[in-house]
DNA sequence: GCCAACAACATACCACCGGTATGTGGAGGT
DNA sequence: ACCTCCACATACCGGTGGTATGTTGTTGGC
């Protein structure tokens, strides 16, 4: 059975990771202290290491959540009854969206290749949101839809123009017109990939 | 006439800068320490203090100088004699392989929108390698080669791609091989859009 | 040729932050 | 009722970015 302590202690846990993915999201790696995550979730320093084996290990858990939430958005989408190009488009859109999400885009997109290191990164990825577009563009290859191409560099490609770009709509003064814009070039990309034109 | 004390004054300040390029592309910017830099340029971190305003301001240095080198590769190219299809595919190849250099990916591409913010970033890649790309497509319409695109948002999914794409070639086994691949996709998606089939 | 002025550094010091070592109170088992 | 141990709090250290203050050599004016 489960204790009181651990609902607490696990409490206390997420408390942090919220606060840590607030305050990274709004001043970065870098400049955020340890000691302001405690305190905005009202525990000391002393707990944070309790929980996590250090700075890096914080943002990680921060990578997780905001990585979990957007996975979980993809999924739902990417395996849902549609036919599979339609699918493809709305996961599309959906990453669009979810790029336009601040705590993704700084946390997870920005900062993370720089604060957890390339490889690590790209390992993660593998598992998160990466891993789906990888797998979306290889239906969309199963299912006759689009011509062959090679799926492991053609969805890095696309990984990065669409992440690249996110940042653009975000940072934009008409995120609406430029997202679109975005939408617009890329369908058309692969219409002219589609099989029997 | 210029003084002999300005000779040796640029002359410390340059050797700063190199100090910080090679620190900064071997340990990051975070794991890179102001006493380092100035001890590899066998000065003190009093110099540094003197010819830069601080650790931004370094990186800053740092960023226009790989930036620059790389810009001077890709402009030579560009304005070569040969046509304009031929000269954005020797571009092509040319910036990705600037973006194997370890300097220019490490501090120009991962962790110069990090260290000096997206928007400084943006506007300082707008004056060079994003730049010469976005007018080298511009180059492609006016004459006719490519079928009319939106050229802003394109060339920015454009920079996007080929940049994880160069950070992909580098950290994979057979870069070779990896980067012939990227190029053919590139060239083949060039193709698509080409005017005049 | 001499001296004041200033540039080009060096030295000394501070505040802050990540990390560690140690203390403590209260819940849970027996 | 007592002991144990987990979930924290407190105290402290080393390193680093930044600043304030010397120091030395060059340079320009007379």
């Amino acid at each position: 059975m489960r204790s009181r302590r651990e609902d607490y202690s696990e409490s206390t846990r997420a408390a942090l990771v919220d606060s840590a993915v607030l305050l990274f999201t709004e001043r970065g790696y870098a400049g955020t202290s340890l000691e302001e995550i405690a305190r905005r979730a009202r525990v000391t320093k002393g707990a944070l290491y309790h929980h996590f084996a250090g700075k890096q290990a914080v943002f990680e858990a921060a990578f997780d959540a905001v990585e979990t939430e957007v996975k979980g958005r993809l999924e739902k989408i990417l395996s849902g009854p549609e036919k599979p190009w339609d699918r493809a488009l709305n996961g599309l859109r959906a990453f669009i969206s979810s790029c336009l999400d601040p705590a993704y885009q700084r946390i997870a997109i920005h900062e993370a290749p720089v604060v957890m290191g390339w490889q690590r990164w790209r390992e993660a990825e593998d598992r998160y949101s990466f891993g789906l577009i990888r797998s979306a563009l290889q239906d969309l290859i199963d299912a006759g839809e689009i011509v062959p191409v090679p799926v492991e560099v053609t969805s890095r490609l696309l990984f990065g123009a669409l992440s690249s770009a996110a940042t653009e709509i975000a940072g934009s003064p008409d995120p609406q017109e430029v997202g679109a814009q975005v939408e617009a070039v890329i369908v058309s990309l692969l219409h002219q990939v589609r099989a029997g034109n």
